[in-house]
DNA sequence: CTGTTAGCGCGTTCAA
DNA sequence: TTGAACGCGCTAACAG
């Protein structure tokens, strides 16, 4: 028996039967109202406003390769204001595709990453782009998400191939760097997370390359394995506060840079009894940070835009999926996008 | 015909096949393997693995009721740090229900919102969250999400009757605002947004109410609508340079606060001729704002903690969902939860 | 324990 | 222009 009106929510078969029309006839109207008579069409809308039906997007999809519209986004940190503005460059170009994103937060967790993929993959996500955590070397399956399309961004994976948007890490920071030595820097600080996360290890490679170039080796406490904010800040104190303090820091990332900046600016104005006039240390920063321009601190920003970098991401996710790629699904070649990483000085 | 092996994705037929079994058995194997014989869930387990099947989730979504473990967040500026922790706020909880999260940007576009809305109703989701975008006077309709349980979050829209989590905005604006009055200011601009959003007109009402209980009335010229960064930036410079400067700004908001920032410190220090010790602008800014306490600024901040209204948010749309609430659907009466402000001062 | 039957809500296909 | 039949991928419900 066809329980018609259940409380639950209506459909097509119950738009009909107040219509009296069958299904095929609302469905019809729904997609578009192609050869449906006009006054017909206005009666099953009428009966569609009144019952409140909406078309189940989950059954169509079941309709083999309807795809559902979704991309996944899957970041390490959404409380990290930089993939915020990743993750609206991606949603920018997701709505012109009439896409919308699912964003998944792995919290720099392998486990959660991998789950998250898999999850994405069940759902017959269209495609998914990813900041992989990186931190155990989690190969995440060759394509473990089946098929999905898969992108890459601001981190790659070593034995991953497929496409890429990545910063020119090295480069932008060696630039950086020479930035600092050129104002006559000679012990500098470096303060990052260099463990296994490639655009941390590669920012860290040309960070030692240009002080190779001017013929420094990094001293080894000098160098300073950070993520967080607080921890960066700590490291910068005791730098600091220490026998040898370094004239500049360089500093790899958004949240180190916060630390940084933080204890640089305490130990300018909270500590009266250093030497008279001991120059404030400088910072380069890898990623530019809100106000930081202001504070007063010789600032070299080695800086990128993380929605340009966001809606690349898309565009090459959407190139495969949309774009006129080859008839089969043997992608061509993973491609790869470098991001322009711009020094200014304040 | 069955079309067994077309290239395709592999469904379940495709596994029971090559495992020599029935559709039936490979579905029970996939959910937890109940009542059936560990040697045969072996061997599906085994084709499960070779042929990279993956259950498809919009199909298992037609079989009714079953829920579809996402949830909505639709936000007004993704790019915002504010709502990247809000949406943190959210995932927390959601992740410890197994759901996901679905982002949208409305980008303060009532439009974008509403096909946002009915994009998020037709995919099933089991509940939004919303911070309404606000601008024109959009109802947003009754339940014209189909009755999909919503939540409002941060701002409130007139004659939508459900639950949400706003912040103590008025008091929280008061308390600030009584602050600067304490310190002997009395010349005090507003800076934000009050065309029709909840939250912009509740801040500005405490701020008033604030005034008027010090006996003091709004200057008209005191009055910055403002939403955008660089728009706040131009107003403090216009009013600083102006006949009848403010000698404090109330902020409403962490964009405008930005702005206001930048606007100050270029006031104090790019302005030599500027009287010798006239005293630098105080800023009372509601949100707090990354590093804006050490710009040597006098500053009063009145802050709520973004991630946790977003988890409340989150609860109390997973009460609806999981909770052992009415059997029916008549939810008993829209909740309200207040988030309260801190006021602190640098 | 396992297979068969019967749909979920919808859209494609074909016939009327 | 409309409707009936069939199938999408998967899973309750009932056999056996």
């Amino acid at each position: 028996m066809a329980r018609s009106n259940a409380s639950s929510v209506p459909t097509v078969r119950d738009v009909a039967a107040l219509a009296g029309v069958s299904p095929m006839t609302v469905s019809r109207t729904m997609s578009g109202g192609l050869n449906v008579r006009p006054e017909v069409q206005e009666r099953v809308r009428e009966a569609v406003e009144k019952l409140g039906y909406r078309p189940n997007q989950s059954a169509r999809n079941t309709r083999l390769s309807k795809p559902t519209g979704l991309i996944g986004v899957a970041v390490t940190n959404l409380g990290n204001p930089y993939y915020g503005q990743f993750a609206l460059g991606v949603e920018d170009v997701a709505a012109a595709h009439g896409r919308h994103i699912v964003v998944g937060n792995s919290g720099e967790d392998p486990g959660r990453e991998g789950s998250l993929l898999a999850d994405f993959a069940a759902r017959q996500l269209e495609g998914v782009i990813l900041v992989p955590a990186g931190k155990g070397g989690n190969p995440l399956g060759p394509r473990q998400l089946g098929g999905v399309p898969l992108v890459l961004a601001t981190r790659t994976v070593e034995g991953v191939e497929c496409d890429a948007v990545l910063v020119d890490d090295a480069n932008g920071a060696a630039a950086g760097t020479a930035a600092l030595l050129a104002d006559g820097h000679r012990r500098i600080a470096f303060l990052g997370d260099v463990a296994g996360i490639s655009t941390a290890q590669s920012r860290f490679d040309g960070f030692t390359h240009a002080l190779a170039g001017a013929g420094i080796s990094l001293d080894p406490d000098y160098l300073v394995v950070v993520r967080e904010t607080d921890a960066a800040a700590g490291a910068v104190r005791r730098l600091l506060a220490g026998p040898n303090p370094p004239t500049a820091f360089f500093s790899a990332n958004n949240r180190t840079t916060v630390g940084a900046l933080r204890a640089i600016c305490e130990w300018r104005d909270g500590v009266p009894q250093r030497p008279a006039r001991l120059p404030v240390p400088a910072l380069a920063s890898f990623d530019d940070v809100e106000l930081a321009d202001l504070l007063g601190i010789p600032l070299t920003v080695m800086s990128h835009d993380a929605r340009a970098l966001g809606a690349a991401a898309a565009r090459l996710l959407f190139d495969r999926l949309d774009g006129t790629t080859a008839p089969a699904e043997a992608s061509p070649a993973p491609r790869l996008v470098l991001m322009p990483v711009t020094v200014r000085r304040y």
